[in-house]
DNA sequence: TAGTTTGTTTAGTTGCAACTAAACAAACTA
DNA sequence: TAGTTTGTTTAGTTGCAACTAAACAAACTA
């Protein structure tokens, strides 16, 4: 294999997470971002992340703001230095968590809860009407809907709890799964 | 709580699930086709999901083909009809094995496999230059990072090897996680 | 054969999230 | 005070995925 420069095998992994990130929905700069500070032995500025990335200051200061709400990354402040400097979480474990209790995306929360809303809404059913069928098929549908959710919503709440949830963790988890 | 027709607490229904399925990046349209073959006690034809869900001909074919691959929705044919019906599954676990089978999805995969490939490059690197440091941090970071994707990787690959999952299974990895 | 009923593909449109450029604000220095 | 250095906000742009309208293809009927 040609050996490359690790500049260049850097910008390639910087790529690489763009379009990872790109692919879970999220804006390719915060791959970059994440990409970067990752690899760097030393935190990094603002300015030196525009330029690494080639995106704009804006675009940036934004990103990296949603990356720290989300704890993937973190800010650091330097004495008598009032720029920002910011490293990479590198505990995906810590991460995965940080995400999850960051569900509090009241998007996600409003739409769960619109199915709830309904759930109430065919329980409070008319229940000697012609299509009575009808309404308690529904009713059953929502409910089980329902029930699973609120079963991956007790499944998250532990996780999130964990005090630590690492490889090992993992590992047991798989060992329940075959075993059963 | 005042009581409203069925058919409107439905379009609320699909509303609703039409959002979620936003969220998780996915057309509307899915989400909304999902929801009134779930509410529906009998299976549906192209037709009448255009009139319910007021999407036209060609979105339809388009994402309930997606929502057949992915597991969510299942083709009926009825003898001596060309029509093709289609069903909701309903259960929600053998759903999210079929969605974690479906990741072939060669997008992400293609991303993982950069992230391998930049590890290779970093291993083969020439260890006696002056920047040693700095190869051996990356090299260090993205080893890390490979194998957590590996972990990951290999609970998905459990996960859709068994062959039943439901409520209790949930539960049971509760229990383990609690206890530990 | 011509006409119908179905689903799919294609060309073009549209809305929206991610972006840029630039104004702005805050905290400092000289 | 005016000027600098930093990060944030805002107005406008742009690319792209999800959509529509309509052409098309396939399988049938009369």
């Amino acid at each position: 294999m040609e050996t490359r420069s690790l500049e260049v095998i850097k910008e390639d992994f910087i790529q690489g997470l763009s379009q990872i990130s790109q692919f879970w929905g999220l804006p390719k700069s915060m791959g970059a971002i994440f990409a970067v500070l990752y690899l760097s032995p030393t935190a990094i500025g603002l300015d030196e992340l525009v330029e690494k990335t080639g995106f704009t200051k804006g675009a940036i200061s934004t990103s990296v703001r949603t990356l720290a709400r989300m704890g993937l990354v973190h800010r650091q402040s330097k004495l008598g230095d009032r720029k920002d400097y910011y490293i990479a979480e590198s505990d995906f474990y810590k991460v995965v968590r940080s995400i999850l209790k960051g569900r509090e995306n009241s998007e996600f929360d409003r739409a769960l809860a619109s199915v709830r809303n309904t759930l109430g809404e065919l329980e409070a059913s008319p229940n000697q009407e012609s299509d009575a069928a009808e309404w308690d098929f529904a009713k059953n549908r929502v409910a089980e809907m329902q029930s699973f959710f609120d079963g991956l919503d007790n499944l998250v709440r532990v996780i999130t709890a964990l005090e630590t949830m690492n490889q090992n963790t993992v590992q047991k988890v798989i060992g329940l799964l075959t075993k059963s």
